[in-house]
RNA sequence: CGGGCUGUAGCGCAGUUUGGUUAGCGCGCUGCGUUCGGGACGCAGAGGUCCCCGGUUCAAAUCCGGGCAGCCCGACCA
């Protein structure tokens, strides 16, 4: 095959790789002011499936959809101490409006802690009244002085779920449950992506939570992105936001709220996870496109043979398109390839003289030639073979990047291009000092068998300690 | 906040040192034709507030003064 050099090599510069992909894939822009983001509609149909995908789970695990405002009042922050000192910087606040100056500054939500605890103690009188499970799906800013997009920007678009609940158990196996059929079952049965799932040690938590769990994926240039978060609050909101509620014997009791997110981000993780020096790769139940028909030679006839292939695609279920009128052969493969589309059916005079076509995949760029008939199930197969691979692989890349060790030394090392696994007990807070100092920090604390502990005092954690995005 | 750099077509840039006719190149874009099994090619076109304001001059993208915006590094923050 020919080495196509529309991107820069992964190898050769990674951000740059990343740029490009972004790019040339069409799927977002910088906004007119720096560190905003525009979405374009490739880069937004991968979001709209992660957002259905994610809608579903969260759907199914009982929490409703509401939308609360954009604009906060400044005092609201102010009620919890934690949450206020970690938000500051990166607030934006709005001081002049409707032509005068404001007698308070109104915050641009960060985050909804604030607002939705501020309606819970309304909302929330009596214990039949809980739990109380609500989402949101919006914008927030969160000021960025370093932004990239997807990754890093001052707007992005996420969910944000928040509930209330009558006890710590409660409040803490619904914050698990998200954490684990919600996110860790979309990254890595939708997204391929082999996830870490694990808690945050203290000083990683999330500003005014007692517990933070975290779905940290490896990239393939060896660092961390956190794909999803989800928050024990315990009953630091509730308090400061008056969230209570009676109890069956009458007492009058604070409940323990939650919150948990996942972000435009996602799709930062989709590139720099599975992308490869053609371009992006999206998983097949993922990608918004599933199949590309391109006619190698647009006559009359390869014409019709692609629009009824591309028909029986659709009728089987395939998301399929074909594109057409379009300039060369090689640059539509050239740009489908960029975009990451898993399935490519090429249509030429040839094949269609012997009733064929060829399918060439996304991922290892096998080409099969199969009878127009049997085209769709293969396609079906195809995919579904594709799902699988780029699972094991991406599996196979984080495992062989990811060392046990048992210095803080060699964690630095292997964290210059991978995960370092080492005990939790041989690091302590000095231990975190001396990593964050080389730009290292520890990304997930897990039990030894992979899962998810409860907090942090558990014998026997491991620490996984990577660079990070 | 400190230091450095940049502002010229949609994008990337040259031209500015040494002022001079119609401001140029690559990519992209439009039309026509030939092509088409891994980023095609030819011909013909469209597209400009040379960041802004003022000054010097017969003449300013180019020189002078002021302003604005952006980028990089550092600091700050986490």
């Amino acid at each position: 095959m020919a080495s196509p050099n529309a991107l820069t090599s992964q190898d050769d510069d990674f951000p740059r790789w990343y740029q490009d992909v972004v790019a040339k894939a069409e799927m977002a822009d910088n906004g007119p002011v720096r560190g905003t983001m525009v979405i374009r509609p490739y880069g937004y149909a991968i979001w709209e499936r992660m957002q259905n995908e994610l809608d579903a789970r969260i759907k199914a695990a009982g929490a409703q959809n509401a939308y609360f405002p954009l604009f906060i009042p400044e005092s609201y922050f102010a009620r919890e101490a934690e949450h206020v000192e970690g938000f500051s910087p990166e607030l934006a606040v709005v001081t002049h409006a409707g032509g005068a100056d404001l007698t308070e500054p109104i915050v641009v939500r960060p985050t909804s802690e604030t607002v939705i605890g501020e309606f819970m103690a309304k909302w929330v009188q009596s214990y039949r009244d809980l739990p109380l499970l609500l989402n949101q799906w919006a914008n927030v800013v969160r000021w960025e002085l370093r932004p990239r997009l997807f990754l890093r920007s001052s707007e992005f678009l996420w969910q944000e779920g928040h509930t209330a609940h009558a006890s710590y158990e409660e409040a803490a196996s619904y914050a698990r449950r998200i954490h684990l059929e919600t996110y860790l079952d979309f990254i890595v049965n939708v997204m391929a992506v082999p996830a870490l799932a694990g808690i945050k040690p203290p000083r990683e938590r999330f500003a005014g939570a007692i517990n933070s769990l975290t779905c940290e994926a490896m990239m393939r240039d060896g660092k961390a992105l956190q794909m999803s978060t989800s928050h024990e609050l315990g009953q630091n909101f509730a308090r400061a936001f008056g969230i209570v509620f009676q109890s069956e014997d009458g007492q009058s009791e604070v409940c323990h709220t939650t919150s948990w997110g996942a972000s435009t981000r996602l799709v930062g993780g989709l590139i720099m996870a599975h992308g490869d020096d053609r371009g992006l790769v999206v998983p097949p139940r993922l990608a918004p496109v599933q199949a590309v028909v391109i006619a190698v030679r647009e006559d009359n006839d390869v014409l019709d043979a692609c629009g009824s292939v591309n028909a029986a695609l659709q009728r089987a279920g395939v998301k399929s398109v074909i594109d057409r009128g379009r300039g060369s052969f090689g640059r539509r493969v050239t740009d489908w390839e960029i975009k990451g589309v898993p399935l490519r059916v090429e249509i030429g005079p040839r094949d269609l003289a012997n009733q064929v076509a060829t399918i060439v995949r996304r991922d290892d760029g096998a080409k099969v030639v199969v009878g127009l008939n049997d085209l769709a199930s293969t396609a079906l197969t195809l995919l579904d073979e594709q799902q699988a691979q780029l699972l094991a692989l991406a599996t196979t890349r984080r495992d062989e990047a990811t060392t046990d060790v048992e210095t803080i030394e060699d964690a630095i090392a292997a964290a210059q291009s991978g995960f370092a696994r080492i005990e939790w007990r041989h690091l302590g807070e000095s231990g975190e000092d001396q990593l964050n100092e080389v730009a290292v920090s520890v990304r997930c604390l897990q039990r030894p068998d992979g899962t998810t502990p409860q907090n942090p005092d558990e014998d026997n954690l491991i620490a996984v300690v990577a660079k990070s995005y």
